[in-house]
DNA sequence: GCCAACGTTGGC
DNA sequence: GCCAACGTTGGC
């Protein structure tokens, strides 16, 4: 069992429309390291929704993967924003996962926030210069922020 | 809106 | 295989 982080921009989809939808296939990743995350994915591991490109970024809440990846189908749709032309039916170069509502964090834990906690100065989302949408978080990362939440 | 950092593309 | 040019991400 893993843990995770995903990023979205909540102007575009954020937990309220998770909260909402109950769950979605996560489409729309055109990055490989971030691809090659999610093939490694299990049904039932755990990640963290986090908010990016927004005024106060941080980790929102919580989601569980419940599909292992797929080919993503909006990279086949020439009408849609994440149109990939070079992404074929007969050889799909995205996936996606389904992701499953769990909870909102009753405040964010904010972006400065894991900054300040020095046990979190390893977290991949805090090095420099780092813009992977799919990380994997540590079991040790994942109950300091839970705390950090709480 | 700015801009640093990064990933991808394509000419050579 | 190199690398300049370009597009995107995402914090501030």
């Amino acid at each position: 069992m893993a843990y995770w982080l995903m990023k979205s921009e909540p102007e575009a989809y954020g937990i309220p429309d998770l909260k909402r939808d109950g769950r979605i296939h996560w489409d729309g990743v055109r990055n490989y390291q971030a691809r090659n995350h999610m093939r490694t994915m299990q049904i039932g591991d755990e990640a963290f929704f986090y908010h990016s490109n927004c005024k106060v970024p941080g980790i929102v809440g919580i989601m569980k993967i419940a599909k292992l990846a797929y080919p993503d189908h909006t990279a086949f749709d020439p009408n849609d924003i994440h149109y990939d032309p070079k992404s074929t039916e007969d050889n799909p170069r995205w996936e996606m996962v389904d992701v499953a509502y769990v909870r909102t964090f009753s405040s964010v834990v904010s972006l400065a926030q894991l900054r300040e906690t020095p046990a979190l100065e390893e977290m991949i989302i805090l090095r420099k210069g780092n813009r992977l949408s799919i990380t994997p978080v540590s079991k040790k990362e994942w109950d300091i922020i839970l705390k950090l939440a709480s």
